[in-house]
DNA sequence: CTGTTAGCGCCTTCAC
DNA sequence: GTGAAGGCGCTAACAG
């Protein structure tokens, strides 16, 4: 056991097969020219051998691997996960293989001087076109099709998909409003974050929809932890005037408010109704479970490949941004308001 | 927008610099003998222009990338998506990258014959080791350190990482039987896989061990699906005697379980004791929630990375069989039998 | 139809 | 300390 017997290449099946070397290449890119005698030869040495061309290699010379790249700083994130799992049903479906690239940023280095160096990495070969995920930098060096999602910076000279980051919000807030709710809470993340930013645009626009004032009060910033929603809900919850429901901008702040809520000795939704943002797994299972604003995260992965294998393709794309669609899940953690 | 510049190569940096390639493969490589001069002019030129040597193509010349490959049928599953949890942060510890390779079988070849292909393809180049999770191949031909993760044939020619599957289940009953529990039923996965097996084999451990006859009505198998969970749960509570617990040997069936015993009417835990096997995420969240056997699964992906790296490096292994701990994890699922 | 030749970008001798 | 030459495994152009 764990005897390592050496690697096998081209020029193994070549000799075994008594042809040179651009034979065995042609059959196994199928070209069309080589003799049918010759074909199946080939084939059943490749066969018996289990030989099958080095990525490395193939990738030097030819410009096409069938091979999508994926990259991202963390790939233990809910949102990666997620990203994981629509991009790989995409690639699934449209007959590529997926490299999945995770790197860590050692150097503290420029988080943009990062993504561009794993780019660089994959680029010149290995893949056929990268999509990177959350990415800071708004302009990449490379010779490949790119796209990325939920980039972070409003304008970008590479295609990009993002959620309806407002409009999913703004969906929140009328349905908190349609059950009564008149002092609806946030809680935010980091405002550096261009989705953070739009779901706050889109629960005061909301707000004054319905021409409720903004009272600056309800409004606080975490930054998408569950720690952080702990101790913004507490805020709120400790006011004055507190509200009758706190809109959390994703889903781990709302299970961190909903603990701050049974903390506080107030049960959720009678005494305060709850909404996230994002429809990660785990809340359909909680109880109540969450009601929360789908953005399908795994639909922005599907989106991003589609798009990637068209540039791929040689297809020019038509727009620069693609919004993956949101939808309001309605669940246990709202109810209407007690007057 | 969505211009493409040209790849960047050494020979670009060599020439902005003034020096000749191989003194830029040098730096690059910290080489020591380099003229400190030298040295630091290079070492700006290169981050001026953000350049970063291809991965391909280093991986083709020398034999040393620091890169891991992680090779999955399916990012997708729950196991899988824990397996990489466990790896990534191995990785990022010991100072790794990490490529996941995930290709589907679309040729319709032998399950065996096509993780060889893929192992091949990362091999001869590209990354220093290899990680496969649950091969079904039990030997494999390479010219690199590989360790398999939950290997389901029980003798391969090479290091595995197991979890302990029979432990973990004897935990399990030994808990019911502590509760009080005597008529326990059983549900199991396919008997092709090397776990569903040895759970078994636990659950008829654990009854042994206390003298209870093993009553092969109490005994289903399903294929870990929630769905078919569902369906042997059914048909355990149809039964004329039926189990006081149930013991399902993963959690998708848990949940199926508890399914089947809501809509026969049956409460859990009060008319009905249900524990799973994995501990998955999403179960901390049910109500009740689910007691369970901590797997750790991510543990086997951390544990299967040190031993990789230690292969890596030289260092033999002084063992083939690896086991990541599991724990009962005790929450709201069960409860002391009624008499 | 098939073999020969010339690199892809990089690292590694081997000279100087 | 540095440059020039050779070759990793593979494909693409060119001959035959």
């Amino acid at each position: 056991m764990t005897r390592f017997k050496s690697t096998l290449t081209i020029q193994d099946v070549a000799r075994a097969t008594g042809v040179s070397v651009s034979t065995v290449s042609r059959v196994l890119n199928d070209k069309g020219d080589v003799a049918p005698d010759t074909y199946k030869k080939v084939q059943r040495v490749i066969e018996e051998l289990g030989y099958t061309s080095s990525l490395a290699a193939k990738s030097m010379r030819s410009r096409k691997t069938n091979v999508i790249g994926l990259v991202m700083r963390d790939v233990k994130s809910s949102f990666n996960v997620q990203v994981i799992r629509g991009v790989d049903r995409a690639v699934e479906q449209l007959g590529y293989d997926l490299i999945i690239y995770s790197s860590k940023n050692r150097g503290g280095q420029a988080q943009a001087a990062w993504e561009q160096r794993q780019i660089s990495r994959l680029n010149g070969s290995l893949v056929d076109g990268i999509i990177i995920s959350t990415p800071t930098a708004s302009t990449f060096s490379t010779a490949f099709p790119l796209i990325a999602i939920d980039s972070q910076n409003q304008s970008v000279d590479f295609p990009t998909v993002t959620a309806t980051n407002r409009i999913g919000a703004l969906a929140a807030v009328e349905y908190l409003i349609s059950l009564g709710h008149r002092r609806i809470g946030f809680i935010g993340g980091r405002s550096d974050l261009e989705s953070a930013v739009r779901r706050l645009q889109g629960y005061k626009d909301g707000l004054q929809q319905a021409n409720i004032d903004i009272d600056p009060d309800l409004i606080t910033s975490g930054d998408f932890s569950r720690k952080a929603g702990f101790k913004c809900a507490q805020q709120l919850l400790s006011l004055p005037r507190r509200p009758t429901a706190i809109f959390a901008a994703n889903d781990e702040s709302a299970i961190g408010t909903i603990e701050a809520a049974r903390e506080a000795g107030l049960a959720v939704p009678r005494n305060l109704s709850v909404i996230g943002f994002d429809n990660i797994p785990e809340v359909s299972y909680m109880s109540p479970a969450l009601t929360t604003i789908d953005q399908s995260i795994d639909s922005m992965g599907q989106i991003a490949t589609e798009r990637l294998i068209e540039l791929i393709q040689g297809k020019p794309l038509t727009n620069t941004l693609y919004k993956a669609p949101t939808r309001l899940i309605i669940r246990g953690s709202c109810e209407a308001v007690v007057h």
